[in-house]
DNA sequence: TAATCTATGGCAGTCGCTGACAGATGACAA
DNA sequence: TTGTCATCTGTCAGCGACTGCCATAGATTA
């Protein structure tokens, strides 16, 4: 890798970590691009490069989550039924985050704390997730042998499937200090969720 | 009701049926409040004492949904499962269409068309979903007698209505010229989704 | 009719974001 | 090492969403 493109991602990484610190200390909408961009040493103009709005920032993990997600699925057996399928790939995205870097678990836990200040920003994920769960669609859809235009089932099954990560991922009854806290409620909620639906319901 | 209120009833709805007209006209970005103000003649500043923001047009809607499913709730006997409760308002929500005026119900099915041609706007109101089910989960968790901070199985129990909701809206499989094909597939939808349901999991 | 309340418009200003141009800097071959 | 080229970066000018402030026109009430 050249120097080049390391920069780049030095600069990426910066950006992200001035953000977050000063959303987290003088709130979201109070911080300013040409704050966070001053912070780093780079022209707001580009900031944009970097991030293509000041809400991307906020939506980098969660793009990482929808490749997860597709990947896993790429990689699940043709016959599984989808909704298992699709929670293999949650397992995936929570697998992804233990095995992080603690930079990577820092700033993801930083996210969490920030989402939970300020609720305007959940929206905003699940705004994103809007768009991953038409994407997750398709995939199902061809899975499943029907067509993602008319099929109601296959739409059903991904948005069940994304409302599980959703509520793992928020209301953690204590202070999420640990991204093993994380987990383990996620771990609740994946079981919690299974056990809401009839056997063969996803075929 | 004084001619000041009916004088301002009048101008929401105008503003409203302009900005639905000129988003499917020439799209939603390349329609400046301006434009929307000025075709309804009255200041963009007084646009912004009407509705908070552009985006908002397309979320009174939204609104409006929200409203009726907290009311339903209140209305509904406490024992009453809490999933089956909420598949009550979401009924609500339909029959409210069904029982709007021909204005109302032409407004809505250009806010449908406006959905389809520009995904982006799915997202907000998604994202106004987040709020709502916030408060919805509040209520859920009173009638189940549990904290809605630690409760998982609450979160789920209204995320999952709320996808039920929102898989019903979309994807329409053919062109949606009437309410009563969008009435009829939401009830499809909710049939399908009960069913996916083991009895008694939302205790 | 007078006093009052409120809806509106104009204006100035902030912030997010973009296009266009020019200068700086790393990549690579001779 | 040097020169060429591709790419990154900063500056600047500008648009559009949105807000606070103040003055005024209109509706409401006494």
């Amino acid at each position: 890798m050249g120097l080049r493109e390391r920069k780049k991602e030095k600069t990426r990484l910066a950006i992200l970590d001035a953000a977050f610190d000063l959303f987290l200390e003088q709130g979201y909408d109070s911080t300013t691009v040409d704050q966070i961009a001053g912070s780093v040493e780079i022209s707001s103009r580009t900031f944009f490069r970097y991030f293509t709005s000041k809400d991307h920032l906020v939506l980098w993990f969660h793009d990482q989550g929808e490749e997860i997600m597709l990947e896993t699925l790429r990689t699940r057996p043709a016959d599984e039924p989808s909704f298992t399928a699709l929670i293999h790939g949650l397992r995936e995205v929570v697998r992804d985050i233990q095995l992080s870097t603690p930079e990577d678990t820092t700033r993801f836990l930083k996210l969490r704390r920030l989402m939970e200040e300020n609720p305007h920003l959940v929206g905003l994920s699940v705004a994103r997730g809007a768009a991953t769960e038409r994407r997750l669609a398709v995939e199902i859809a061809a899975r499943r042998n029907v067509d993602v235009m008319t099929d109601q089932r296959t739409h059903l099954i991904v948005a069940f499937a994304m409302s599980i990560l959703r509520v793992g991922f928020e209301c953690p009854h204590r202070e999420v200090t640990d991204v093993r806290i994380l987990v383990e409620r996620m771990e609740e909620t994946l079981e919690l969720a299974q056990n809401a639906f009839r056997p063969g319901w996803d075929v």
